[in-house]
DNA sequence: GTTTTTGAACTGACCGGTCAGTCTAAAAAG
DNA sequence: CTTTTTAGACTGACCGGTCAGTTCAAAAAC
């Protein structure tokens, strides 16, 4: 039944809808967003996405829920095994593929990881969570080995390394696009060179 | 005519206007804010928010040409007559002290900054140079001068500065309000210290 | 034969924008 | 000083369009 027939199919289309999904709430946000356009988008038909999904905030919570994971899932697998310097090093490299390869995701978490009041708030602080530990636990050795500063406060560094990472890379992507990101890379790593 | 009572009133409600609107955009994002929702909040009937601005759309863009022209003041202010690095550290102190002033607005800009396709994007991007033009003079002369690092790319740098203090002082006040000005900055000078 | 998708019609709440009319401070007329 | 007129500022009921969500019979996929 995990990998039966129908259930790829199904899986197929709630992924298509999560891309069309993300695109335009990228572009226009959530509430510019109509369900409409996005299953015009993913080629499907609207009844389709309520059949796979049960609102339109849903849809949007499952969706955050999917990209973050996804990143989370990067950051574990770059630093594993890795000390604690390279470590960091490797996590904004990670972050840097992540966010070339889901550009829309990225800029829609740019928007909406700082906004407060909005339904889907908590789901976001969690996920939010998840990812800077990975971070905070790297920084948090590197500082117990003695290879970072002892004065660094983990919680604040982990999210303003996060949350660097992000605009930086997002900036690249849509003033600069043609930048190769090996300079992206570099430029991060000139201006955060004192914590990583 | 400019101190006269009727103007005077007039600016009144706009700036009341402004206010209910930034705040309401910050939390809920523009879309999902409605004109109903600023007249209440402003005290005001809705008739009067279209009396004072052609339309939402309207409203929303010269609230960006207002905000960001405060901060594009507050940056030219504080670079005055000082020299690079000085000049440089000013900047984040002047961007951190604006946040904490506006914060609503802080948060609405860093939500909308890096999106694409909206109306108002082209605004957007324009004010957006304007005050990272001040930065990137800074960060020019500094580079001339041999005060920074020569293979620093001025348009980078100046662009992730202005980025990397946004998001860090949001973040700030978003999820850890009660840390002193003084704390955020120094992480953040800790962060940028290698260009600044 | 069961699950998934389709497609089109429908509903009702909501929302941007309009407009005819009210209020009032102050200028003009007496 | 008192009365009248003017016009800028504001009001709120209302209209037309939009959109999330529902329904369902029939087709397609497995």
């Amino acid at each position: 039944m995990e990998t039966d027939g129908r259930s790829r199919r199904r899986e197929d289309t709630r992924q298509r809808l999560y891309e069309a999904a993300v695109e335009l709430i990228a572009e226009q946000g959530f509430s510019a967003t109509t369900v409409d356009d996005i299953a015009l988008r993913a080629k499907v038909a609207k009844g389709t996405v309520y059949y796979n999904f049960k609102s339109k905030t849903d849809l949007f919570e499952e969706l955050l829920r999917h990209g973050v994971g996804l990143l989370t899932e990067q950051f574990r697998l770059a630093v594993e095994g890795l000390p604690p310097r390279e470590a960091l090093r490797a996590l904004i490299r990670a972050q840097l593929e992540y966010i070339r390869r889901y550009r829309a995701f990225a800029q829609l978490l740019l928007s909406e990881m700082w906004r407060t009041n909005r339904e889907w708030q908590q789901t976001l602080i969690l996920l939010r969570e998840q990812a800077i530990g990975v971070i905070a636990r790297t920084v948090q050795e590197g500082v117990d080995s003695g290879d970072l500063p002892a004065e660094l406060d983990v919680r604040v560094a982990s999210a303003a390394l996060f949350g660097v990472g992000l605009v930086v890379a997002v900036d690249w992507l849509v003033f600069q696009p043609d930048r190769a990101i090996e300079d992206v890379e570099e430029s991060l790593l000139a201006i955060v060179r004192r914590v990583a």
